[in-house]
DNA sequence: GACGATCTTACGGTCTAACAATTGACTTGT
DNA sequence: ACAAGTCAATTGTTAGACCGTAAGATCGTC
């Protein structure tokens, strides 16, 4: 008998066509913004149907090398992958898997100390400006309005992430922010006291992204990153039961 | 004329599908495995066509949230997002934004560390197993054979980030080591020299780990990852132009 | 001549109806 | 007991038609 022949993959036509589409939009030959075939062209020249050549196209879509428009001179033109895309895809990986909350901790630990230091390093003045008025209002907000001060904190941490002035870390760090203020929201476990910490730490963090100090910003954001950690998870300890917050 | 009106969008049938079923699927009632209903089904329920169900299930299908199988008893079930699914949208981004090498690596240097401080903590005996045996076949692959090297030193990464026991961690750094390692594949840049040190730094760093000591582990990485980091940008500056290497 | 309304047309968006391929359970034969 | 063949429900794929959209082209009016 024939050996060394595990099962055979038949691949689904618009997959074989989205493969090599995405070849050729990744091979330099195609930049950004360049209008791909009309989906009857790629019919006549495929020799699929135009349902297949529509999945195909729905693909890369999704993965978002490509932009489709309808009407008249629409049709779908190569695309960068925007940050949105690769948020929504972290996004749905860590929803999708349900990651303990630690594991995104530990993420969150590793990243956002070197935004922080980048953002020391190569902030521009609109990026201090941006900052600056967004941490006075997050201190407007943090004594009596709990929605509004949550959505600026986010804001806070995108603005951070920007000024480091790297595009995939920035990506990486918003969506684990994002995730981890979401569960905090979910147990709804920020009092006063807690909110008053996260001003104060976002002041000594801006302070040092002023003054252009990296090492101060990294270990400034390492420590809170930690604490804010600790809270957290012994605020999900606490919800889960008292009598089982000691087992870990 | 009426104001507060900006444009309307008008979404796509199968994108609004395809968003519901998504947040069906992310909203707990959906266990990993469950069947969703026949495509036939779906036509029934929501009054589209098939094909515009099946471009809805073939967006969640790229997004890694459905399995679909053909055959009697086939259908679409619930799935986990992958690993595979995460790295591929992540090399994607890098790729199709053709990211600069700087910003790989300073991401690369915000995660590794983490993840051999995790690893010290974490690995199992067959972790060090894994590692010890990836260790020697680098080891032998040093001298003669480029190819071999190459490879079995990716394997290295991916089964260090194994045992750091982070799925997104390990997901994220397995993205961001691939992708410097194709650049340093493509660029050629590896001497004798620069594999011998390579090995000797993995020799350091398993140690710590088997040690379990979190910190030197971290300590070393970050070392190792700075100093492969300056090598191949020395690289590429060269191949870029010997006059325009003190540019920057 | 300028400009707004209308027409034209090339494109994606959607639907219907069918047939092919796949695959696992069922049945049958020995 | 087991192997081969049959069956049926499902996805995979195709063909053809028509609708909706949007931007250029044309025409009419001032």
């Amino acid at each position: 008998m024939l050996e060394g022949l595990g099962r055979i993959k038949v691949p689904k036509s618009s997959d074989v066509l989205a493969e090599r589409l995405k070849q050729e939009i990744l091979s330099d030959a195609y930049h950004p913004g360049a209008m791909l075939p009309t989906e009857r062209d790629l019919v006549s020249t495929t020799g699929l149907s135009r349902g297949s050549v529509r999945e195909a196209l729905r693909i890369l879509e999704t993965q978002g090398l490509v932009l489709t428009r309808a009407g008249r001179y629409g049709g779908s033109t190569v695309a960068k992958p925007s940050d949105d895309h690769l948020v929504n895809h972290i996004n749905l990986y860590a929803r999708g898997r349900s990651l303990p909350l630690n594991a995104l901790a530990e993420v969150r630990l590793a990243l956002e100390p070197m935004v922080a230091a980048l953002a020391a390093e190569r902030r521009t003045d609109e990026d201090l400006e941006t900052l600056r008025a967004i941490s006075e209002r997050i201190d407007q907000a943090a004594e009596n309005d709990l929605d509004a001060f949550l959505a600026e904190n986010v804001n806070w941490h995108d603005a951070l992430a920007a000024a480091s002035h790297n595009d995939l870390l920035r990506a990486l760090a918003i969506s684990v922010s994002g995730l981890m203020f979401e569960a905090s929201r979910l147990k709804e476990f920020t009092s006063t006291e807690v909110r008053q910490r996260v001003c104060n730490a976002h002041h000594r963090i801006l302070e040092a992204i002023e003054a252009g100090d990296a090492d101060r910003a990294r270990r400034r954001v390492e420590r809170d990153v930690q604490a804010y950690g600790r809270i957290l998870e012994a605020a999900m300890a606490a919800a889960a039961g008292p009598d089982t917050a000691d087992a870990a």
